[in-house]
DNA sequence: CGCATTTGACCAGCGC
DNA sequence: GCGCTGGTCAAATGCG
C-alpha cells in the first residue's frame, strides 16, 4: 500500500466495453398485477395529486468524488450507511453500490464504484452534506482522508470541502 | 425483534 | 421516436 495517491486522468468514461449489451437484465416477467396500489414505479408514492414538483429536478447538492485504495468497498467514515441498490455499469465490469445515510433528515448519498482496471481502487462519491454529527469518531477516518484523493469536484465553489466536513 | 442487506423491476433522462 | 443507461424503490430474507 505504498501508493496512496493516484493521479487520475479524466478517462472515467472510456474503456472498451462498447457494445453494450450483453446482459439480460430486461426480463419481462409479470409485473405488479394491481396498478391501483400504485406500487413500483418508484416514486409513484406521491401519485399525481401531490403539489410536489418532482422534488426539484435540478438537485443542487454538492457532489464529491474521491478515489481511495481499499480492499473493501465499505469504508467506515463514521456514519451509518444503508445500501439501497446495486447496479452494474457498462464502463465497469464490477457493479456499482449505492448507499444512503440512515440518519433521519440526512439525505446524503454515497456511491461506491470499483475500477474494472484496478480493482484495488475504489471510487467513492458523496452526494450532499451530513446534517448531523458523526456517530463514532473514527480516527482511522482521518487516515483514510490521507489516502483519499479528490479527483473530481462537481458543484460547490468551496476549495476544500474536506475542511468544511471537519469543521 | 430489529435492522441491514439483497434482488428485481420500473422509471426517467438523454442520445442517436 | 426509440433505445439504452443509470438510478431508485420495494419487498423479502438473514443475521445480530
Amino acid at each position: 500500500m505504498s501508493h496512496c495517491l493516484f493521479s487520475v486522468s479524466k478517462n472515467e468514461e472510456h474503456s472498451n466495453s462498447t457494445d453494450g449489451g450483453g446482459n439480460v437484465e430486461r426480463n419481462s416477467r409479470h409485473v405488479g398485477e394491481d396498478p391501483s396500489t400504485g406500487r413500483d414505479g418508484g416514486r409513484g408514492e406521491a401519485d399525481a395529486f401531490v403539489g410536489h414538483k418532482k422534488r426539484e429536478k435540478r438537485e443542487r447538492r454538492p457532489r464529491y468524488a474521491f478515489q481511495t485504495r481499499s480492499q473493501v468497498d465499505i469504508l467506515d467514515d463514521g456514519y451509518r450507511w444503508r445500501k439501497y441498490g446495486q447496479k452494474a455499469v457498462k464502463n465497469n465490469n464490477f457493479p456499482r453500490s449505492y448507499y444512503r445515510c440512515t440518519y433521519q433528515g440526512c439525505d446524503v448519498k454515497k456511491q461506491v464504484q470499483r475500477l474494472s482496471r484496478d480493482q484495488g481502487v475504489v471510487v467513492t462519491t458523496y452526494e450532499g452534506t451530513h446534517t448531523h454529527p458523526i456517530e463514532k469518531t473514527n480516527d482511522n477516518f482521518e487516515h483514510i482522508l490521507t489516502q483519499m484523493q479528490v479527483y473530481s469536484k462537481l458543484n460547490n465553489t468551496s476549495s476544500t470541502f474536506i475542511n468544511d466536513m471537519f469543521q
